[in-house]
DNA sequence: AATGCATTATATGTATCCAGATAGCAATTC
DNA sequence: GAATTGCTATCTGGATACATATAATGCATT
């Protein structure tokens, strides 16, 4: 039994990102140990690791609820977003393996085939899959990693679809327009 | 008494970047709870953080010990480090503000100041400051947040100055010429 | 003497327990 | 009737107790 409060961290997560935990909402150590069929030692430490990740905030005695970010704070994330994106987009064209190559396309294929069957949902997830094939291929681990979750952070919003900054079409066509 | 893990973790920290702790060390939570004059559970929750921060790693059931960072992950570091700074670069000969010039000049005369004392620690910490001001020009409180924890881990390592990616002066010379 | 298995010890992971603080509700007084 | 104060209930933060897994050491057997 390795680690309750790894997965557990999986599941709050899920929880967050499908919507079913909304900003402002409380978490109660009690009630989420009865849920998952644990104590509260175990939740105490996913809820710590999803504080430091970004997406809980505590106020001391008060518990921890699900972080709202602020316009500004929203604000900045696009902006790094933006430049990350950009940053794996190039990484990603200048030392692009044939495998790597491969799952963009495939990545790309299922955006447009989605986009042209007006699926919204399928869209968003065939995107965000486009976004990680690109991230993987700039084979900067540390942008993997930070890029997939400062996007899923941000979609949890879905003010705005992401691409609307225009990097999707401009990374790809960059990316296009290089590897050839 | 508003949570004692949170002053462990800054205590933690400064032994890893003072270089008491060096990569691989093991902590254990007995000797640490006792050396802190505190039971095992805030340890535990300062662990914890330290984990998700990158500095720390465990496997289960053999506890925590301080991460060792390969080459390759410390390049992605670098990487992601000089984009990042010569984003908040950018950011900050964009919207400038009359203070934060201010702090950046007083920076960058103490760099100067102990660059010809020939003073080195007092001019690793002078650049760190320096770093630190361009950061808090930027505006973006992300890259605030996120730079200055990086440009510390890859500090603690200290095989490289930091400014030999060249970033430093660059960064500085656009600066100063754009602000101009 | 060396190797393998078993037992024990130690340290992590989890559960429960205790104390302190905050918030809500009620009662009393102005 | 309203406001303030005090009491109570509940939830977090920290301590302690318990279980489990791993590793090391010792003994026995080949």
């Amino acid at each position: 039994m390795a680690r309750a409060s790894e997965k557990l961290v999986r599941e709050i997560k899920h929880e967050i990102f499908s919507g079913l935990l909304k900003p402002g909402d409380q978490l109660e150590e009690a009630f989420l140990a009865e849920k998952f069929g644990v104590s509260r030692t175990p939740i105490r430490e996913a809820i710590r690791s999803l504080v430091d990740s970004g997406l809980l905030e505590t106020r001391p005695r008060k518990g921890a609820i699900v972080r709202e970010l602020s316009a500004k704070e929203l604000n900045d994330l696009f902006e790094v977003a933006a430049e990350l994106e950009g940053m794996s987009a190039r990484l990603a064209a200048e030392n692009l393996t044939v495998s790597h190559k491969k799952a963009i396309e495939e990545a790309l294929a299922f955006c447009v085939k989605t986009a042209k069957a007006s699926d919204i949902t399928g869209y968003a997830k065939a995107n965000l899959d486009l976004h990680s094939a690109i991230h993987k291929a700039s084979g900067n681990d540390w942008l993997v990693e930070h890029l997939d979750q400062i996007e899923a952070r941000i979609n949890v919003y879905s003010l705005i679809p992401y691409e609307v900054v225009g990097r999707l079409e401009k990374s790809l066509s960059e990316h296009h327009e290089i590897c050839e």
